[in-house]
DNA sequence: GAATAATAGTTGTTTTTGTAACTAACAAGC
DNA sequence: GCTTGTTAGTTACAAAAACAACTATTATTC
């Protein structure tokens, strides 16, 4: 089979299967969900770098982070080094709906974790890793 | 790392480093060309079943098909048995472009190849159609 | 240091997708 | 056999994504 076909097929069914979570919960799109995600795992952050990590296009967060902001589950603050840029950080009500996404996940990703062993998710994800990097 | 984001991750990196395929040769569109490549793998088939295989939405399949006709790759018959359905099948030019396409895409999936070793393809393909069917 | 290029982010426009409502044909129940 | 329900496919409208052009700021080059 065509492994982009069988990557997408895959990626599709998870994704949609988890949309549920930051859809329903809080009425997010999965770019606002990312965006979110990446805020709570590496704290404060431009949206460049969010951009660069997530390959993610700079309109496509511009408009996630207007709507994060607007629900104020992120604050912007203007570099002092460079005003171009925005210092992106989560409020405590941002950070509290990234903690109780990041559960779910966390449960979620266990539950497919019990179809397979350990040694194949690892592998898994490093070859992921290296597909994503380079394909 | 979460698994569907690393999906997507690894799936649109290869999906897009595919695109030029079909679509600067063809002016494809990813739809358009998995309805082309599924009809030239099974032979005539019907929109639903293509939507079936690769779980795509009828209307989605719809303006493909009706792309795919206006370019004359395919042609459309109303089933007999059933005047509901719709057979459709590769013209000349459209199992042309198929058999192109398929080679490209076998080069491409052989380059890849070389990253990884059999038995590693042949688990995450094990994995991914197994992500796929119920993620 | 003025002119030009480059970068961060936004806004507007066009494509593509998703969703819901529709037509036409068939199937089932009674 | 007629009413009700289903299914294949299309069409119309709403949401989201892709793309291009823009503003404001910083970097570069002469």
């Amino acid at each position: 089979m065509f492994l982009p076909y069988l990557l997408n097929q895959a990626a599709e069914e998870s994704s949609l299967s988890f949309q549920w979570v930051y859809k329903d919960r809080y009425g997010m799109l999965r770019t606002e969900w990312r965006v979110l995600f990446h805020l709570g795992i590496f704290g404060r952050m431009t949206a460049r770098d969010i951009g660069l990590r997530a390959k993610l296009h700079k309109t496509k967060i511009s408009r996630a982070v207007q709507k994060l902001a607007d629900r104020r589950f992120i604050t912007r603050h203007r570099s002092d080094t460079d005003r171009r840029q925005e210092l992106l950080e989560l409020t405590v009500a941002g950070r509290t709906a990234y903690l109780d996404l990041r559960t779910i996940a966390e449960r979620y990703q266990a539950d497919l974790g019990t179809e397979f062993t350990k040694a194949e998710l690892a592998l898994l994800q490093n070859m992921l890793q290296r597909l994503a990097g380079k394909a």
